[in-house]
RNA sequence: GGCGACGUAGCCAAGCGGUAAGGCAGAGGACUGCAAAUCCUUUAUCCGCCGGUUCAAAUCCGGCCGUCGCCUCCA
């Protein structure tokens, strides 16, 4: 089977081909680090990490990057108001979208560029735009010319008639066309700047996503994303930009991503109405804020609100218990026990093995369509209920359990390729606490096989109280931390 | 005004021509010392409204209503 996606440039799915055989490159449009990510931000990171990892599932060797522009104006307004270094403020932040990500499970892209590392590269293109006729600069300040690019509008299917009229800014007297937009900017006394052919300045907006993709990643580039307010103008631009530049065609599939509304509006820092990652995450696991935000196809928009997360986090519990039930069946490794035969293995082994290998087909089908993340985590609930039934029983010989272990590979791997993991929550000190734990397991059974049930369950309600839950499941006694 | 998306059970959400996945919540049952977890059963005669095409439509076409986004910085 073969991917498909869709792609805003010609309006419908389109089976994936590769630029180059067995390798997938992604560029996403990053963030300006200049307060916390909330969650609206946080979209199109989770899509894109699962679009790599399904990728990779696939065999791609995939490249991925994304920005930082950290260079801007309200970076350039917050560290003014903060009296600091404009990278001082984006260097902070970019360490806090790390740290934030990473508790949504979202993997590292090959590379971040940042705009001030590429300032040269920014001034060579700017310059090639120049000599090749597609810009102009006024008084320091340098503007492309979109009434010089004959395909302006097509990702957006506007015209610049259209958009003339339907322009409602301020048109700049210096433009020769309102639709121009600057690629470099003539510094104010004062501000950060750089040296250039124009004098002191810095890189407009746009420019330095078409100078880094084709640094990073060269022409065609198989994918670029971002969230569908970057479709006009900040994508158009760069198609503007690049093609002129390269005579190439810049992006292969356009690939973006619905919004993240709250109480109806689009959640927007410049709204005011946002949640931040970390803020969610105070109440509700990482995974729980994922499991949200792939329960919706990546290009609708998603309604966000926190009791919707926590019945994301109640669903994420019940994956999470799969997990925890198969290792307590077969232990933290395994999975690797040969497949039986199938006359081994009994009717519910049978079913279960069958169940499995359909699941990860139907996985398959709803990731190639458009990566319908939606369907696959449905996909993995129903693989869930199967396993749990099939534990009713406790698997006894040897075939129900490589039955098992086969299932639960399967889990994994769908797990995997959506990021559903369990983080190593204990953690080194973990080792000690799960001993700990584990005395006291015992201490309660002996309680409970002497009937002194007051006891028994003063231990459960002292451990709950820590957060710790006991289970008394047919397998024998189980703890999570809640 | 131009361009675009969406409207499916109490809530969220798949399905996009063949007779309604999944999650959360609710009800009943099984298991359990109790609880939790889990399993089973159950919860939309129907997919915003009105027409049309078709043997067959939530799915296609037309109209209407409603919500949202983009056209300006924005994931």
């Amino acid at each position: 089977m073969t991917l498909r996606v869709y792609n805003t440039l010609t309006k419908s799915k389109e089976e994936f081909q590769p630029r180059e055989a067995n390798k997938a490159s992604i560029y996403v449009c990053g963030v300006t680090p200049y307060n916390y990510c909330h969650v609206g931000n946080a979209r199109p990171y989770v899509v894109w990490d699962v679009f790599r990892r399904y990728l990779e599932y696939k065999g791609y060797e995939v490249q991925h990057v994304q920005n930082f522009t950290d260079v801007d104006d309200k970076i350039l307004a917050r560290a003014a108001e903060e009296n600091k270094k404009p990278g001082e403020i984006a260097g902070k932040f970019i360490e806090e979208y790390f740290a934030d990500l990473d508790g949504l499970g979202v993997q590292r892209a090959h590379a971040y560029p940042r705009v001030t590392e590429h300032i040269q590269d920014i001034i060579d293109m700017v310059q090639g735009l120049l000599e090749k006729g597609y810009a102009y600069q006024v008084n320091g300040d340098v503007f492309y010319d979109v009434s010089q690019f004959k395909d302006y509008g097509k990702l957006s299917g506007r015209s610049l008639a259209e958009l003339r009229a339907g322009a409602r800014v301020e048109v700049d007297k210096r433009k020769n066309n309102p639709m121009d937009f600057a690629l470099w900017k003539k510094a104010k006394p004062g501000e950060v700047s750089w040296s250039s052919p124009w004098g002191q300045g810095r890189p407009g907006w746009h420019i330095e996503c078409s100078v880094m993709a084709l640094k990073y990643l060269g022409e065609n580039i198989d994918f670029h994303g971002g969230g569908v307010d970057l479709i006009f103008p900040h994508h158009e631009n760069e198609i503007a930009q690049s093609e002129a530049f390269t005579g190439q065609t810049f992006v292969r599939y356009w690939v973006h991503n619905g919004f993240v509304n709250f109480s109806g509006e689009k959640m927007a820092k410049s709204l005011g109405n946002v949640v931040s990652i970390r803020e969610a995450r105070e109440q509700y696991s990482g995974m729980a804020v994922r499991l949200y935000l792939l329960s919706t196809h990546y290009r609708s928009p998603i309604d966000f609100d926190l009791e919707k997360l926590s019945a994301a986090q109640k669903g994420w519990e019940r994956l999470q218990n799969v997990w925890k039930t198969l290792e307590q069946v077969l232990g933290k490794e395994g999975g690797q026990l040969p497949a039986p035969a199938p006359e081994d293995m009994g009717e519910r082994g049978e079913k279960l093995l069958t169940e499995a290998q359909e699941a990860l087909n139907r996985f398959e089908e709803a990731m190639d369509d458009d990566l319908n993340t939606a369907l696959a985590v449905g996909v993995l609930f129903d693989l869930s209920r199967e396993i749990n039934s099939f534990l009713r029983e406790p698997a006894t010989t040897g075939e129900e359990k490589a039955v098992l272990a086969q299932a639960r590979q399967i889990f994994q791997t769908i797990s995997g390729v959506l990021g559903l993991v369990p983080a190593a929550e204990l953690g080194d000190e973990g080792e000690l606490l799960d001993s700990l734990i584990k005395i006291i397991i015992e201490l309660r059974q002996e309680a409970r096989k002497n009937k002194d049930y007051a006891r028994a369950d003063r231990i459960r309600d002292r451990l709950a109280k820590l957060g710790i839950v006991l289970e008394d499941a047919p397998q024998g006694v189980r703890y999570r931390r809640k």
